[in-house]
DNA sequence: TTTTATTTGATTTTTATTCTCAATTAAAAG
DNA sequence: CTTTTAATTGAGAATAAAAATCAAATAAAA
């Protein structure tokens, strides 16, 4: 089943209709692994080919998707939501995010490892687990390169 | 050496001067371990004692608590952040936050069980991690045990 | 005590997001 | 295929968290 699938039978199942506007929306943040857009970035590449388009829906769109879990909502505390296809085929778990401190750049872990932290809160804590978000601050490799560099030139 | 100690040292450090407001809004943090304020709440306590401060100097206050690492700012998508205390004496690492769908409540999880993870993720990517955020969402054990009877009274 | 740069309160401004409502449209029913 | 109906949309106004402005106040250095 494509992610385009589950979107359609999603909608349908919650009662929504498919419309051009959400197609289009769905389209963008399915065909763009890996990026984390925030609802302006998305009106921009939706005005390309439909300028009709306003921003009033793609925020109801991205609401509307979270809600049915076709996307998830990101913070990165840069004054904006960002969105993320929710990618089906790999159920098991989510990714991580690294956020650089110097850069600003979001890196993507898949291996997940959280299953004894999880084992042990549900037990520990009786807490019924559906989801999770872990981001982990520091900086990247090549800013590590970089600073590396600029302390040889300055010695 | 206390928190305030910590406090007081990193104003310092920072050249930043130690004001009856930081002092005030430093003890309504400090003193309310597990809760996670808003700037608007923190406000509303602070005009108790305090009714001459600003709200305006309660968010100038926060971003600097948060940039000399005396508070984290913490986001639970309800529409603003919200912030804790950086608790210095368990140096190690930090703790994470069970949201319950069910009730909104938030729950604290001291055990961190990262190593595996973290060890992973500098070798594998480079990336050298300064700190981490969290959360698991799902049902806490009150909302499952609600969510029980409310079955069997209906069956 | 004087000086100086920082900080503050009050207010305005900014900006992400939501709301409103008449006009449009998807999809169910005939 | 046409009609019907309720959901959806676009455009602009409204909301609210956070930031910016600036003259007055104040910590802390001199």
């Amino acid at each position: 089943m494509t992610n385009f699938e589950v979107f359609k039978e999603r909608l349908n199942n919650a009662g929504f209709k498919l419309t051009t506007q959400r197609r289009v929306v769905f389209d963008i943040i399915n065909s763009n692994e890996g990026k984390h857009y925030s609802p302006e970035e998305i009106y921009e590449l939706v005005k390309v080919d439909h300028p009709e388009i306003g921003l009033a829906t793609i925020y109801r769109t991205l609401k509307l998707f979270e809600k049915i879990a076709i996307v998830y909502r990101l913070n990165f505390n840069d004054g904006c939501s960002r969105f993320e296809m929710n990618h089906f085929e790999d159920k098991s778990h989510r990714h991580h995010h690294l956020v650089c401190l110097d850069c600003g750049k979001i890196f993507e872990v898949k291996l997940d490892l959280l299953q004894d932290l999880e084992g042990y809160i549900e037990k520990e804590y009786g807490f019924e687990i559906h989801n999770h978000t872990l981001k982990f601050y520091g900086v990247c490799n090549e800013c590590k390169q970089r600073r590396k560099k600029c302390k040889k030139e300055t010695t």
